[in-house]
DNA sequence: TCTGCTCTTGACCATTTGATCAAGAATTAT
DNA sequence: ATAATTCTTGATCAAATGGTCAAGAGCAGA
């Protein structure tokens, strides 16, 4: 009697290659015009293959969508979770904002797939938000906290101080096109980063 | 011989009232699910009218979005206008950035519209951006130029100073899902203005 | 009151779009 | 080689959606 299988139950050479071509354009396609504003076609014809095709290895479009932004945030938390507690805070710090700064410039399209979906409501990943994410602020708010307390940091509001870092930082990705039509041409990430490290940084000195 | 009025010239009352009605409707739905998201069926809806009615006032969908954007555009030039250079340095940005930060506490929805806008490469607005907007921030960046130049204000890059207050001000109504749920509460704009306010101002001074 | 304009809507249309299906091609395991 | 499984796609569908139209209701000025 032959196993009923709807589903392939193993990942195959050519599923990783093919859902790998697919998530890189859905990347594209979804952080360009948002989930609604995309279409399965876009995506099926930036990945050279047919719709059906498409939809073999991603049943619904929302999977693509889904699966895209789980690769994402894991990437997300890294370069916080690093923020380490024994090291020199401002040092510390200027080393996470330089890490921002360069996933801006290095993935712009990750961080407007995630503002979008932030801006929307965070309807899929509210989970994310409330849990790990949380948890991971908590912790080094706790961290900077104690900097303060230590004297080695001027008395700034923690959380805030997390969320004027990713604000100011994901900025440069999220809202390039209204810093380049300011300045007139292509903003140079090596100054922004120099200003955006002064602007933060000047202001936690004891 | 009858005139050809193909639209009415005028604005009645009650179009005057109607076209209220819907670019308030609008504004939410909008906002909400951005411009490919949102469908003529919710603002209608939301406006109290059929379709064909809406679609009266504002023959494409389009039209609506674009009234909104107009809109907001000028309120949203008005709190930078109002820089003054002949005021003490810290004081006026001190208030700058206390009506961004009211404004984004008073309109959330205005400043997610913008912010959806630009992150989708803000086809509809080019042209402010990179008119008004652009002359009015150099413009600005010049004030701020001269009051470094004064001694009066620790020597940063103008535009960039500009750039991470609107990052930081615009944050909290545009990321406030994720503040509120990093938070765990309704985040408080009172404390959230105070911590804002000494991030960004601390380090200005000379 | 009567005339002409403004306002409103049910019915309808064409297109887009997410998703399905059956059937054949390619690949893999035996 | 051959059987089983995975991969691929043309054809198709139902629902959603932006927009039109004709016809009637409401309103304002003469």
């Amino acid at each position: 009697m032959p196993q009923l299988k709807i589903k392939p139950v193993v990942n195959t050479r050519i599923q990783a290659r093919n859902k790998e071509v697919i998530l890189d354009a859905a990347l594209d396609i979804f952080s360009a015009s948002g989930f609604r504003g995309a279409t399965v076609d876009q995506i099926a014809t930036k990945s050279e293959m047919s719709k059906p095709n498409l939809l073999y290895y991603f049943r619904r479009k929302e999977d693509i969508y889904v699966a895209l932004l789980e690769h994402t945030l894991s990437d997300w938390l890294k370069p916080l979770a690093e923020l380490n507690p024994l090291g020199d805070p401002l040092a510390e710090l200027s080393r996470y904002i330089s890490a921002k700064m360069e996933m801006s410039e290095a993935n712009p399209k990750a961080s407007r797939l995630f503002a979008n979906e932030i801006l929307h409501g965070a309807p899929m990943i509210e989970k994310f938000l409330k849990g790990p994410l949380r948890q991971l602020v908590n912790e080094k708010a706790q961290v900077i906290q104690s900097w303060i307390a230590a004297g080695k940091l001027a008395p700034i509001d923690p959380y805030h101080l997390i969320f004027a870092i990713w604000a100011v930082t994901q900025h440069y990705a999220d809202f390039s096109v209204q810093v380049d039509a300011v300045l007139g041409r292509r903003e140079d990430i090596k100054s922004a980063q120099k200003a955006v490290l002064e602007i933060l940084l000047r202001g936690l000195k004891v």
